[in-house]
DNA sequence: CAGATCTCAGCTATACTGAAATGC
DNA sequence: CGCATTTCAGTATAGCTGAGATCT
């Protein structure tokens, strides 16, 4: 009776919702493992969308990545201390800033990318090619039927 | 150029871990927006606990649902406050506390019940029957896998 | 004695709100 | 004028750590 008690009730498991909470707490705990640092998570995604939209202004990183306006502000910050972007006023749009990755910030971003592949392959070990394939593709439909949706009701 | 950007990175929208963080955000959304209070998710999850096994001490509750012991203590405060759960010493073992569900509480179980069903639909609505299942089965053997592995490295 | 349990105090990360300054 | 953007200050919650008291 010492640590025997195991097992979730099967009302929760049998829950969308709850098994997206515990298994994302899962995948986020392989990627940290990998990445060091919990917040590299966060890096991981604004140097990928920087990569692959080009100079981005920090309101369009904040929607396209679901992050707040106002944290987007600090996680930059963070990443020009460590010269992985640069941050310029747009001179046409005098309102914002142009957000651009830096030669150091692809290097860094390609060294995750191996590492948050590892991640995947431990989260999923379970799971054979074809059911991978299968629980993205279903994750992705969810996720874009949600996209502009979930917050500020 | 005002509100276009949009979509995330393909390199984000390749990654389970990505879209699991992605798509808990709409699962408790739309839970939250039919419970009411945000913290109702784990009192559900708490008395859901407590129905299926019975009385329970605090350290089972905290591992079954990979909450803290910590913050059982905290949320069972709440829970004795409004008399949905009612907290008495073992008296075969009088380290632990006795946790055990109330008839109030049995009734805001069932009644949460509706709500979270409900949820469940709004957050899968782009899925057909036969996909919801496969997502709940494939998730399910993604979380079994990692049941104890997770936390504490 | 080692180890488990409950509790509290406190820390960090994350998510969000409100308001100000600036510019379209 | 209404609206968008950046920024900061502040709030709230979740998740976790450390330590003490109690008990097996």
């Amino acid at each position: 009776m010492t640590t025997a008690a195991e097992a979730p009730p099967e009302r929760l498991r049998r829950l969308t919702s709850w098994l997206l909470n515990q298994a994302r707490v899962a995948g986020n705990h392989h990627v940290t493992e990998r990445l060091g640092r919990p917040r590299a998570r966060t890096d991981y995604a604004i140097l990928a969308t920087l990569e692959a939209f080009g100079p981005t202004s920090q309101a369009d990183i904040g929607r396209r990545l679901g992050i707040d306006r106002s944290d987007v502000v600090a996680l930059l910050n963070q990443l020009g201390d460590e010269h992985l972007v640069h941050r310029a006023p747009d001179e046409l749009d005098r309102r914002r800033n142009v957000v651009t990755i830096t030669a150091a910030g692809r290097r860094r971003l390609h060294a995750m990318d191996d590492e948050v592949t590892q991640a995947q392959d431990d989260l999923l070990q379970p799971l054979n090619q074809e059911e991978r394939a299968s629980l993205v593709h279903l994750l992705q439909r969810v996720v874009d039927h949600h996209r502009g949706t979930p917050p500020r009701a």
